[in-house]
RNA sequence: GCCCCCAUGGUGUAGCGGUUAGCACGCGAGCCUUUCACGCUCGUAGGGAGAGUUCGAGUCUCUCUGGGGGUGCCA
């Protein structure tokens, strides 16, 4: 029997990195032990689940190549199933009809007490401003058996009669999640770690509804920002999609995300995905939250991005520079893209290194200025000559190159010295993509209009 | 409060009773070099604390400490 794994996301939100790598984990997994990877719309929050979300989810799993298997099993469409379940739990004395509110519970208990059975034995009948409660077991414990963890042990004492059937007919999470996975005959439940503590819940469920054959369980280590909590909607950077916006490609997204709580066996971390999953084993799996580090990030893109051939890289950097510069020019943006290439993290980044390509008016940097030109007395000198010599000069790098070498010689100066004055007036700044080559790019009568007005602004 | 999980440099990790504690990111230095990058070389920094088991412990046990998750008529 081929593993059955699912990745099961709640529609209420954008999609969030510590999702992604859930399903990145049950994919892997899938693919590695010739599994199938199914997908579950956990839309039983009717007022905060969305088809817009799901159509986000779907986008980012498709942006990572994480294809999935058979249909997308919507939870809110199974909720006949669920309440047969409930139904069937309260037949068997497992659960009862409750009315308590949230007050009364609180005026038993004292304020964020938990639920004191109040009802276990009142013999309440459904009526729609009612809830179903579970009637966890008096004595005994259960223990959850993981993969990654070993085990977890949860003394019944412990855990409160919980709400299984909301007023109205609407199930809660853990039972449409024992139901499901037994409809879809899941056998490892792969996710997140703080579903651990629900899971005792979900395994009294399977006992209570006579089912037999528990799934394997597998909890991941949370992903938790610098302060190490868990990362979070309101405070962090997690939307996935905001990250292939800002220039991360979706391979260096996946290889990026499969390295947090995972490391591949041969100690390769940057590796293709065939690698990844023909490596990938839950056991490896560490217990430990991993911090989401995008400093990491930006150096497993930069290295994708190295990788892409010339014309790969222009293509996806185009897109980027289009929209961010004055004059786009599609002939001269394949000439200059691949200078930029060994130069970016993202792809974001392309635009400002290239933008002096694309503009009639070059923005100086102060800085640049007062440190290339300004502070120089020999600058003028260099521009003077350089206005003069690249008149005449053959106009591609290497004679460019050699023109301004000789003006350097001229002034005692070496070149990474004598280039600079050249470099600012032309781009703006002390640093970019290889001056020659960008000349050549920029062209004479432009290059010469810049080192002249730099000259009349000195 | 109660329950559960976790703990190797700043970060992600390797190790699975005997190692000069390895790798990667970051950071620093050097080389290369038309600036900046890339690349290469070197360096920086680590097993939370305390007991115990053992000839020997990051690795096993316990206590403590710290961090996190859960404790919903959210998922």
């Amino acid at each position: 029997m081929p593993p059955r794994v699912r990745f099961s996301p709640s529609p209420t939100g954008p999609f969030h990195v510590g999702g992604a790598r859930t399903a990145l984990f049950n994919w892997l997994f899938a693919r590695r032990e010739g599994g199938v990877f199914l997908l579950r719309n956990e839309d039983t929050d009717r007022e905060r689940s969305s088809d817009e979300w799901l159509e986000g989810i779907l986008d980012g799993l498709r942006w990572l190549g994480l294809d999935w298997d058979e249909d997308i099993v919507r939870q809110s469409e199974r909720r006949d199933a669920h309440l047969a379940a409930a139904d069937r739990l309260v037949e068997g004395g497992h659960a009862y009809w409750c009315d308590c509110t949230r007050e009364q519970i609180d005026a038993r208990k004292g304020p964020g007490g938990g639920y004191d059975g109040f009802c276990r034995d009142r013999g309440l009948g459904p009526a729609d401003d009612r809830v179903v409660r579970f009637r966890v077991p008096d004595g005994g414990s259960t223990t959850v058996v993981d993969v990654i963890r070993e085990s977890a042990t949860f003394d019944h004492a412990t855990i409160d009669d919980f709400v299984v059937v909301r007023p109205g007919g609407a199930p809660m999470f853990v039972l449409a999640n024992v139901v499901d996975d037994d409809f879809q005959r899941i056998t490892h439940v792969i996710r997140g770690e703080e579903h651990l503590s629900t899971t005792p819940k979900y395994l009294m469920i399977r006992r209570a509804l006579g089912l037999e054959g528990d799934p394997v369980f597998a909890h991941l280590p949370l992903l938790v920002n610098e302060k190490r909590q868990k990362l979070s909607k309101r405070r962090d950077k997690v939307q996935l999609l905001q990250y292939r916006d800002e220039g991360y490609l979706a391979e260096a997204m996946r290889n990026y995300l499969a390295l947090l709580g995972w490391a591949p066996r041969d100690g390769e971390e940057i590796t293709t995905v065939e690698r990844m999953v023909e490596q990938f084993r839950l056991e490896d799996v560490s217990r430990a939250p991993a911090f989401f580090d995008e400093r990491k990030l930006q150096h497993v893109n930069a290295h994708y991005l190295r990788e892409l051939s010339e014309a790969e890289f222009a293509a996806a950097a185009r897109p980027f520079v289009e929209r961010a510069v004055e004059r786009f020019d599609p002939e001269l943006f394949a000439q200059v893209a691949p200078l930029a290439q060994t130069r970016v993290k993202t792809l974001a980044e392309v635009p400002e290194l290239l933008a002096f390509l694309f503009t009639d008016a070059v923005q100086f940097d102060e800085a640049s200025w007062e440190k290339a030109i300004a502070r120089n007395e020999w600058s003028a000198d260099v521009l003077r000559d350089a206005a003069a010599a690249y008149v005449e000069a053959a106009w591609e790098t290497e004679a460019l190159k050699d023109t301004t070498l000789a003006i350097g010689e001229r002034h005692g100066l070496k070149l990474g010295k004598a280039q600079a004055p050249i470099r600012v007036a032309v781009t703006g700044r002390t640093v970019g993509p290889p001056l020659f080559e960008s000349l050549e790019a920029l062209g004479r009568e432009a290059t010469l209009a810049r080192v002249n007005e730099a000259l009349e602004r000195i």
